[in-house]
DNA sequence: CGAGAAATGAAACGGGTCGTATCGTTTCGT
DNA sequence: ACGAAACGATACGACCCGTTTCATTTCTCG
């Protein structure tokens, strides 16, 4: 009797479970609704109409289903060539706020990795999919730009997507402060004086 | 019989609880050692040294006794007038990073402003401690920085503290990236480009 | 189509936590 | 020295986690 709970953590693969979609869906209507520490096993598997055995044979725990769900909704897509880096930039900035626009979700990110904190190799691939992997399409575009030399050459990729994320995120998490066009601009032209 | 149980959150009167210091240091050191999730009132009221009910005698949840324990640490001290605007602007940015180094605590922080979501009153309260009353010093450090003509008039004191501790913030949270000498260079800098 | 395999929902479990209540004891204020 | 307040221990019901069992439904493919 060989049956292995598949480990399937943001892995590519959609092998077995037939409710997964509707169980996704329920993670995030729970934690949405109802905050991360009301987003109980139980409460998930009521919302779908699914057995908790169910879930429990497809995740190892709840903060697997929940970086499951999360990674499905977060996004980290290429920024095209526009030919403009301002238009490329402020697609990055908007990008990162549509990430962190549900209030619950973006909660849920660093309460997500605090949790994680006791799985090391969880941890990595939590960060490989909400942040890597992100920065890298992000970083292209900043490179595009200090090509073209609208950008200085000194340019720090790293620091100014700390900047970005790091502000839409406080706003969001503590402070409560705005995330609208006026912050985008912002963020925007930091790219340019930096 | 009108024992009330006083509800001190973040209150400056210390009036009764005999082992007030060492549970709030008890509740420190299990979350620092610990984390978040396994900060748990037997494991705190163990750590102390005292029986759970004197806690629930004093603090009405543990968002509450957290709340205090951390607030005791947090710094918001006032920034001198050094004469110098670069000068206090790094104390501010140091200020912000102490905050922020102990990776227990910091974490804590969003967490607890997240299971804080459901009680409006304790989180407004959150804020007032652990960003208004500090946020006040710095804005008045910045200010002092335009009337000396070395900030532009133009400043935006709410977005530069946002640029400041959200940074901070999501390196120490997310990222796990540098807090050192060469950031609080650049988010000083910032100060006089943006 | 039909039979075996796989996935499922329901239910119950031990272990653990929360917040409350109730003890008998220790410490404080006066 | 005495009464009131704070204390520690302990037990409680309610809830949740993560696992297991089991009878039933749904797939798969010969």
């Amino acid at each position: 009797m060989k049956r292995v709970v598949s480990f399937r953590f943001m892995s590519d693969e959609t092998p077995g479970p037939r409710g997964a979609a509707r169980i996704h869906q329920a993670a995030r209507e729970v934690l949405a609704g109802r905050g991360y520490s009301a987003l109980t096993m139980e409460a998930v598997a009521a919302a779908a109409g699914v057995g908790k055995s169910t879930i429990y044979r497809w995740w190892p725990n709840k903060e697997a289903l929940l970086a499951d769900a999360l990674a499905e909704v977060f996004k980290g897509e290429e920024i095209p060539d526009l030919g403009d880096t301002r238009a490329e930039l402020r697609r990055a900035v908007d990008m990162t706020m549509d990430n962190y626009a549900d209030a619950g979700l973006a909660i849920a990110l660093p309460a997500l990795a605090a949790d994680l904190a006791r799985h090391p190799e969880l941890l990595a691939r939590f960060r490989e999919v909400f942040l890597w992997r992100k920065r890298g399409n992000i970083a292209a575009a900043l490179h595009r730009g200090v090509d073209r030399g609208d950008l200085p050459a000194t340019l720090d990729t790293d620091l100014i997507q700390d900047l970005w994320a790091g502000t839409i995120m406080y706003r969001r998490l503590m402070t409560g402060g705005p995330l609208d066009d006026d912050l985008a601009e912002r963020l925007v032209q930091l790219a340019f004086k930096v």
